[in-house]
DNA sequence: CGTAACCTTGAGTAATGTCAAGACTGGTGG
DNA sequence: CCACCAGTCTTGACATTACTCAAGGTTACG
């Protein structure tokens, strides 16, 4: 029966609170190993590279930072001469509006590149915070810049993945912006579902992530507890259960029917022609 | 007292109507000439081109078309070889979302890059519609590639591009989700301002933008009604003029307070540095 | 056990949508 | 030049959705 769970959470961190704890503890300086594995594995996933560009990819610098729950991969204003790429757990993209608000812009699975926005930006204007237990591999810009220039189809890699991101970003904005809260809820619990059964199913099993009624309001454009009574109309329905802190989907196709939920905007499936 | 204004237009095509007039007409194969100055102009604008790399984006080959208000520059699902840019006029993507319902989710001005999104992908899954007279130049994918391949220079031009794309993006989302009907259109017409005000110091007086209340609604998302509403509530504050279809903002400073707008996210001032 | 964070629920309120009617505008054809 | 028309704007009355506030229950964790 079950399509996907996840835990709801119960660690999460306000947005508007500090939140200081979670401080990456410092990892140590590594070339070429299997770590960076994860990135590998999502770039294939559309993008066609041959040995040496995965050689390439695999031999980065790269430095391990661990970070708990409610830590910060990305602080906003924050100048940093590397770029990251989540290994392990999950994490979310945020905005800070006025008043203490926030907007969720993104989730981030592992394999997903972190702050590539910041790739040729002095300052990131977003923070990017984790939902579990998180691993993380800072790259030097520089190694970046240098690997993407020597092979064009790591730069094209890359590109590809920005603009998968700019889709779903769309995808977000018509949730937000032209569904009730019922089908957004409903929308945004197919991606997850969707995104997490590939990352499974490549990665093994991975942690729990604590994403709270709260961070689902925030991506929503909804309140908490308007969340809630979602959650609980959803179950009404018989289109999903909930018990604990653990959400579990019943019946996908009626809950997809429900959101108007339609995968092509993750762009899974081709690897792009030429 | 002016610091913009736009025609907010009468001519705009329903989101959920055919909507089949505007055909482009067919123009001719050009190369190397001044049209693409736009393209270039925008470019320079945040990434540091050399002669060459100058040279190389005007003499690209391309195909002129010309679309009347409503038009369609890019059609949801359809394939093409080439790549637009909008030369003159104005445009809006937008995503339909069930129902007849759409979200815009981006507003294009002469130099933008229609839809860079497809440059690896195979099908748009979204369309842009002219808000005005518009012109675009067509540029076969073919070249663009074999163009950025040769010119590192030019493909992050073309990437630090979308990255600000980007970076609109998720202001919007915030903008949609966490922010007041009220705020929300305040915070457009801000933006639309300055983006404006950009065009027109560089390329001269552009044409009116055929905006209307319901365009407005449909990319923040609110219903054109209630639009119309808050248009009222900002000209009883004090902070823009209406007549007839054209709105002038009186005092920009208290608008943008109004709206919790600040530019940096359209990344207006910055060269990379490096 | 005790506590902080989170979930749940209800009652009342505010914001936004819906429907409908009339006025205005710019363009078109006679 | 005028009359007409489609599209748009404007406004009011009303319906609905979602928010706010508040209280109590639950869960995870030390």
């Amino acid at each position: 029966m079950a399509c996907c769970a996840f835990r709801q959470g119960t660690v999460g961190v306000m947005a508007t609170s500090g939140g200081e704890r979670g401080l990456p503890s410092v990892g140590e300086i590594n070339v070429g190993n299997v770590e960076l594995q994860p990135l590998l594995t999502k770039l294939k996933r559309r993008s066609l590279l041959d040995s040496k560009d995965e050689a390439a990819i695999l031999t980065l610098p790269f430095e391990l930072k661990t970070l708990r729950t409610g830590g910060y991969l990305v602080r906003s204003g924050k100048h940093t001469d590397f770029n990251s790429v989540l290994l392990h757990g999950f994490a979310c993209r945020q905005k800070a509006v006025g008043g203490g608000r926030r907007q969720i812009t993104a989730l981030q699975m592992p394999g997903d590149t972190v702050d590539l926005h910041n790739w040729l930006f002095q300052f990131a204007d977003y923070s990017v915070q984790a939902m579990s237990a998180v691993t993380i591999a800072q790259i030097p810009r520089a190694a970046l810049i240098e690997v993407t220039t020597r092979f064009p189809a790591i730069m094209r890699a890359f590109g590809l993945d920005a603009l998968v991101d700019a889709s779903i970003s769309m995808e977000w904005m018509a949730n937000i912006g032209r569904r009730n809260a019922l089908m957004r809820l409903a929308h945004l619990l197919c991606e997850i579902a969707v995104r997490r059964e590939l990352i499974d199913s490549q990665d093994g099993q991975s942690p729990y992530m604590r994403m709270t009624q709260e961070h689902l309001g925030d991506a929503l454009g909804l309140t908490a507890v308007h969340v809630n009574r979602m959650f609980k109309q959803l179950e009404r329905d018989g289109l999903i259960s909930q018990n604990k802190s653990t959400f579990v989907i019943l019946d996908m196709p009626r809950l997809q029917a429900a959101a108007g939920f339609e995968p092509a905007y993750l762009h899974l499936e081709s690897l792009p022609d030429e």
